[in-house]
Order: structure tokens, then C-alpha cells, then sequence
DNA sequence: CTTGACCTTCCAGTTGCTGGAAACCTTATG
DNA sequence: CATAAGGTTTCCAGCAACTGGAAGGTCAAG
């Protein structure tokens, strides 16, 4: 299977199946032609990458949980752990953004938005910060 | 003033500072020593940049704002634009991080765990990614 | 005079791709 | 068989927003 085949197959942009290639994620064989040749088990693996960096792991942690997942005697704890660390980020990440997103809506609704210069916004960003008002 | 002092008021490391002015955000003087010379003008937009940095406006984000901080003719509706539409990317990310943080929650509740390696948590990425169940 | 704390520039690396150029290979059609 | 279109290859560069480190100049104190 060629690589085009793959993108199709499994969404991912044939650029980064090279790339998770170069990286070392993936090992197509070559061709005599010199183009990549894809089995179903390499297919398999990219939908997996796929899937895991769309739920935001990093490609380090994609690739210990590819590891974990062709180790038969892995222990899900193992698995559980690295989920749990991540987890813990997106919380933490939605946390800053929810922080971040209720003081600019508070900004936002304050700020007349018409053709007049004064702007709350730009006020609070100019004033000194103050941590705990 | 030298860079120390103005990391030191501002919080930004001095490393960002010098890359701030390195984009045009800033123009420190310099001293016959080649030491930058800032003045409390620095100061105050340095540390307006941090203060919209965090709130999470990208660096072009910050360098409008900027702008129209110093025009004394802006109309607000051109802030209150930009902070509407940041505000809606950070909406937009949370939702994403809310869908991934709801998967992950649930596999990782699902996962016992312990020294089997059976796991839900893998068996998840490793399946066929279905959009509506 | 020397020590140590600053400051300078420049280069490289981070994360995870993405775009583009130049060149080779394959397939379809005339 | 020639040619054109489309697929593939490699390599190089760039994005955002810094951050780290090396090599060297400067300054104040003892």
C-alpha cells in the first residue's frame, strides 16, 4: 500500500506519516521503487496515533502507549498512569482558559465597542496587576 | 534602566524582553556601553504585552492592542473586536479539551489498573474510530 | 587587579507538523 | 512510443513564542 492509500485510510496527511516515520514511530518497508510500502498492521498503528493525539497526547506519550500496546505482558496500570498525568494537564489547561475566558468576557461586556476610545480592555491591561483585588 | 531591573518589575524574563524588542514591539535606547536603556514608558508597555500574554493573546494580538493603546483616537469596537474574537478561540479550545478530558476521564475510570494487561484505555485507541454510535 | 554579577550577540532547540521545490516513478491516453 | 497528469521521494524552511547556552564585553566592590 502506498502512502496516499494510508492518508486516505486513516485521515492522516500523508506529510505526517513521513514525519511519524522520521521520528521513529513508524517502520514502512521501501519498494525497489523507493516508495514506502504500508501493511494493514501499519495502517493499524497510524489509526492508533491518530486517535491517540486526538485526545492530546503528546507524541512521546503516543509512543509509550504504542509500546504498551504491542508489549502482551503490559500492565494497565502502566497505561492508566501516563492517561492520568495527561488528564491532569488537559485539567489544568482548562482551568487557565477558564480563568483566562471569565476575565475577558467580564472585559468584553464592559467595553462599549463603539467609535468612542475609552475601553475597559485596555484599561485593565495598562493597570497595574493586582493579585488578589 | 537595564534589562534586570525591567524583568524584575515587569516579571517577563529578560529573555523575552530582549526577544520583544528583537519582533518591534519595544525600542529600548541604548547606553554608550551598549547596555539597553529603558525608561518607566518600557516598563509600563512591557508590562501591559504580559498581562495580555496572559490572558493569551498571540503576540500579533498583543501588538494590535498595542497600537491602539498608544492611539488616542482608537474606537473601542476595534479592541472589544480582537478580545471577542480571542475570547471565542479560547471558547472553541475549551470545548475541544472538554470532549477530551470527558473520553479520557472515562477510559481512565474504566482502566482497573493493576498488573493485567488487559485495558480499556488502549483497547479504545486501538479500535475503529466511529463518529456517531 | 581580580572576582562576580551583569550585559551583549548569536546559534540551536523546543512541539508537531506544514508548505514548497526539484526530481523521480507510474498510469492513462493519443 | 510520447506525453501529461498525478503520485512519490528528499530536503529545506518556517510557524509560535520563547528558552538555554556559549563566548565575550562591562561594571562595581574589595
Amino acid at each position: 500500500m502506498n502512502i496516499g492509500d494510508v492518508a486516505e485510510r486513516t485521515g492522516l496527511p500523508a506529510k505526517t506519516i513521513r514525519y511519524y516515520e522520521e521520528i521513529g514511530l513508524i517502520h514502512p518497508l521501501r519498494g525497489t521503487n523507493g516508495y514506502r510500502s504500508f501493511t494493514d498492521a501499519h495502517v493499524h498503528k497510524l489509526a492508533f496515533l491518530g486517535r491517540a493525539r486526538g485526545l492530546g497526547f503528546s507524541i512521546e506519550e503516543c509512543r509509550a502507549l504504542l509500546a504498551l500496546y504491542e508489549d502482551r505482558g503490559r500492565a494497565s496500570a502502566d497505561v492508566k498512569r501516563i492517561a492520568k498525568t495527561h488528564l491532569a494537564g488537559i485539567e489544568e489547561k482548562m482551568k487557565e482558559l477558564s480563568a483566562m475566558r471569565d476575565t475577558l468576557a467580564d472585559l468584553v461586556e464592559k467595553c462599549a465597542g463603539d467609535h468612542r476610545p475609552d475601553c475597559p480592555i485596555l484599561k485593565d491591561l495598562s493597570e497595574v496587576g493586582q493579585d488578589a483585588p
